[in-house]
DNA sequence: CGCTACGATGAACGAACGTTCGATAGACGC
DNA sequence: GCGTCTATCGAACGTTCGTTCATCGTAGCG
């Protein structure tokens, strides 16, 4: 029983909310911290500096370190599943599915929440035990969406490829922009996810020059 | 003036090679540590039980952790770059170039040095200052090669993208592997290559069943 | 007014970290 | 045989870390 799932089902809403804004202010902060400093990297005291909060003021709001970046990591993964079915709802051509899913996956970690992207990508694997078995599931829920969807253009299409390994190619080209990305130099998440889609369904020697 | 530049150089071939070999098994034993662990969760003390010198012992071969660290990416990348010049040489065919990196990559970094792999994608920016910039100036270097091949490609065939998007998408596609290549599940380094330079040249839809 | 729960704090704890220092063998040249 | 260099060690140092605990003000409720 998570703090965020007493809080929600409080009947008391005033406090519920107040301490439910604090909590998300608080993630946010803890994912532009982890973004710079890395998850080892930064300290609660880091944390304690840029929330205002005293040291022992945080454990407040969470049980541990581990679990606060269990916390972002599950919010940003929930999110982005939430969005992404949203928006299939409306597209059926399979192709057009997977575009769909990398734009949802661009516009969500590029354009909206830049940060949170290095802090999924990078700490991945630091949770272990019960914490990390709760984002693994999450994870594995993203992937499976995506596996779908290159699987379904596959059959309709009556390709022939390794469809695990095309699915975890386009996720590493969709991930690893976090160690590359300047938004003064490349381009929108839109332009980006119309190249990255190209690149995936039909390479770099389809784009004839006109 | 690096421990190893100096021996390299001495003229007591006997002393200076038990130093290299030594040191070349510590820096052997400190990548699998950081593969386990990562850089930050890996202890002074871990290296020293898996290599058998006590932790005073250690510092003789190196000054600093970061230094280790250093002189494990100037390794690999510095080797595989030397491999990759090489096998350029026989290659001439734009495109051929092209797959000839992607097979070097792989061969290199999953065949032959897979525990590399994921302490150069993910301790990619811990190291700060003057031992930072030595690794960038070289990791660029590998970065241009393959920019150089991509550029070439296009050029003779005439066509139009980004080339920045698509080399660090490539990119993307052969990092990313550290995160999910299972060798009892997944192809070997020669099929892997032939299916990523097959995604990148003509992706995933001109694999069509026969 | 008094009670209770909330929100927050300063100070401290024990553990683990990277690194250093002085000492100590053994090998080799003079 | 004596000084010097190589290779290694136990022990400790100072620092930083995540976490805890007793405490305190405050606001709402009876």
């Amino acid at each position: 029983m998570s703090a965020s799932s007493i809080t929600s089902v409080a009947p008391i809403s005033r406090t519920a909310t107040r301490f439910d804004r604090r909590l998300s202010k608080i993630l946010g902060h803890a994912t532009a911290v982890f973004y710079e400093k890395g998850y080892d990297g930064a300290s609660m005291r880091d944390l304690s500096r840029v929330t205002g909060l005293s040291l022992a003021g945080l454990y407040y709001y969470f049980e541990s370190k581990d679990q606060l970046l269990c916390m972002i990591q599950k919010h940003y993964f929930t999110v982005v599943v939430e969005r992404l079915q949203r928006r299939l709802k409306d597209v059926s051509d399979p192709e057009a599915r997977v575009r769909a899913f990398i734009l949802n996956h661009f516009e969500y970690f590029l354009a909206e929440n830049y940060k949170a992207t290095k802090v999924l990508s990078k700490e991945d694997d630091v949770l272990a035990g019960a914490l990390g078995a709760e984002i693994t599931t999450l994870k594995r829920k993203y992937y499976r969406s995506c596996f779908d969807l290159v699987e379904t253009l596959k059959q309709q299409q009556g390709l022939e490829f390794n469809t695990r390994v095309a699915t975890l190619s386009l996720f590493g080209m969709m991930n690893w922009i976090y160690t590359w990305y300047k938004p003064q130099v490349d381009p929108d998440a839109i332009a980006l996810s119309r190249q990255v889609g190209d690149i995936f369904l039909t390479g770099i020697e389809s784009a004839v020059k006109h």
